[in-house]
DNA sequence: GATAATGATAATCATTATC
DNA sequence: GATAATGATTATCATTATC
């Protein structure tokens, strides 16, 4: 009976992305293969939250915000994230030679217009109200978005939420990581959780069974905390 | 429609919950007290497995088989488990005065000709191969097999996938419980998993977000028992 | 010129609305 | 049950931009 742990066994596999076209455009040079382990890039998040001293467990990059901030409460600075996710992403791509091209950053842009998960066809609905592009030019047919998506989820700048088909901006870009998030049926707002003791739990179930993780999907329907006070009222 | 949902409960109580508690369907309904602890079916599973006397945290329903368990051996007696699973619908629909109608029956038995996972219109093409039923009869369109489809989930008979848009046969039907499922990329099978550490994990980081939760969607990608043996030489 | 990105068209799959 | 619309995704092939 193998008792290992099944996201052990191959290193490769073992937190999900990371497949061999994750710089697609870069034809392979050496150097940008390699992920970098500290992008030292300082991450504010805004006024004080970080609690520190406190070590939550369960959440060990020092780049996670904590499980408390995993929603954005509603008068957060969201021009913020806004512009934060699009500065990292130049600098992934930028660092990797991926182009980020005008489609690409402009989906991207829709994508992150909100915590929200936006499906495929509100990208392209987006971007063909507007005309297609800042100056203009050609309708878009959904296989443009198709392409973008998954150029931005290849350099994990975009994580796709398979219960809902839609996508949202990654919170931690460009580093290969498994995630679990939370999903608020009431106004929408997905959070991007990186939880060990789920990890953990899940792995250990599947170690039981003898099967060996490739990705795992967790997605949790519910309500956030900025909804949760109108619970009742709502139902 | 089953009643209530296990997981749709104050995540701060999760807290607190023991074992007992958090197991769905334990606390059921107690008309249900009809449903059979022991189907008393010898289920030959091939050799040595249940390590009698060792009690397996996480597992505490007597029905639900243990975690080795979940996944099927490739030998199996599989024209027993579509027996069983169809016996207990039956049961099941005569108890609450539901309509096992031909069609949803039929819908039912294309679920469960393995432990794959099936497309919607995976079971409307078998519907529609045969001629539509063993009678005979029109030819169906999508809808009627998605009928068929939401009134077997809402028996508690068949779990949908969201993350593959398929359907699968439930493995403890009738009895409303969340559910974590293992899907084998190589050879398609599903295995269900009840797991109450996992549970517990994704309560505990969604109470730390302030987060309630309604239905948790844990699907997990990788390789089945039967198909690691193999996953050198086909990578 | 080679490679990658986009465009155009359409097929397929998945789901829901309406009558 | 029948008809049809919508949404989601992928396949194919021609064309264009970029290294």
């Amino acid at each position: 009976m193998p008792a290992h742990d099944p996201w052990d066994h191959n290193p490769e596999a073992a937190f999900l992305l990371r497949d061999s076209d994750i710089h697609p455009g870069a034809g392979g040079p050496p150097e940008d293969a390699s992920i970098p382990r500290d992008h030292g890039l300082p991450h504010d998040h805004g006024p004080g939250k970080s609690t520190p001293g406190v070590i939550d467990p369960g959440v060990t990059d020092p780049e996670d915000p904590s499980p408390e901030d995993a929603f954005h409460p509603r008068d957060h600075d969201h021009g913020h994230c806004i512009a934060d996710a699009l500065l990292k992403a130049e600098a992934i791509c930028a660092r990797r030679g991926a182009r980020l091209t005008r489609i690409r950053r402009s989906v991207l842009e829709f994508v992150w217009e909100s915590h929200s998960p936006v499906g495929a066809y509100d990208i392209l609905d987006r971007m063909n109200a507007d005309g297609p592009l800042p100056g203009g030019g050609p309708r878009s047919a959904p296989i443009t978005v198709y392409r973008a998506l998954e150029f931005l989820m290849a350099q994990g700048l975009v994580h796709r939420l398979a219960s809902m088909n839609a996508y949202t901006g990654c919170g931690l870009p460009g580093t290969p990581h498994g995630a679990h998030f939370l999903i608020c049926d009431d106004c929408g707002a997905a959070a991007e959780l990186h939880d060990t003791d789920i990890e953990r739990a899940i792995s250990r179930g599947a170690a039981r069974a003898g099967f060996a993780i490739k990705s795992p999907v967790v997605e949790v329907q519910g309500r956030c905390p900025a909804c949760r006070p109108f619970q009742d009222e709502a139902e």
